[in-house]
DNA sequence: CATCAAAAACTCC
DNA sequence: GGAGTTTTTGATG
């Protein structure tokens, strides 16, 4: 159950991170902001929310993790590591959990490919399953979809828009030329 | 059953 | 080497 969704400011835009009591479960892309993002939260100009129950603790251990993902953000934007991560409460079916964690394993600067990370789950042939999962990453930035390419480095897609992936690898460093990466 | 952010195998230059 | 098309493929709603 997400309680809580809260802004962090960067050069490129607002991002939005929500919260459940067991960590970050979603991380929103400036311009994906959605509909279906802000339902269930805050009315804007009430300053309520659904949940207005939360005890203080909770309220605080959430501010903590927020500030790990603000500065994590920040990092990942400026195509620096990011030290410290707050708790990943992950929801999704078995298969994608396990390609995010593979994906997680990338580090700053690298590349692997959906195969490569099919291979990694026991599963080498889901390659097409690896693509849908990265969609479906609900926390983009974090868990480094943006560093998936296809075969022979050919930049692959990007939910989010095409020119958020070139532009966070770029300052990771890696130059594209054309569709592929150099 | 249809849809994918894939890949390999195949064609043609 | 490309640049196309076709076929195989597994998870998902």
């Amino acid at each position: 159950m997400d309680l809580v969704e809260l802004p962090i400011a960067t050069g490129d835009g607002l991002f939005l991170a929500r919260y459940s009591a067991q960590g970050l479960t979603r991380l929103y892309f400036p311009k994906s902001a959605s509909l279906e993002s802000r339902a269930q939260l805050p009315v804007p100009g009430t300053g309520k929310t659904t949940h207005p129950d939360h005890s203080r603790d909770r309220k605080i251990q959430i501010l903590r993790w927020h500030k790990l993902t603000t500065t994590a953000v920040k990092d990942i934007l400026h195509g620096r590591p990011p030290k410290e991560f707050p708790p990943l409460d992950f929801t999704g079916t078995d298969f994608q959990k396990a390609a995010w964690k593979a994906m997680l394993k990338i580090p700053a600067g690298k590349t692997k490919s959906y195969g490569e990370i099919a291979k990694a789950i026991g599963k080498p042939r889901a390659v097409r399953a690896v693509g849908s999962a990265c969609g479906a990453n609900s926390m983009p930035l974090l868990v480094p979809c943006h560093r998936v390419l296809a075969a022979h480095k050919k930049i692959g897609g990007f939910g989010s828009g095409l020119h958020w992936k070139r532009s966070l690898l770029a300052r990771e460093g890696l130059e594209f030329n054309g569709d592929r990466l150099t």
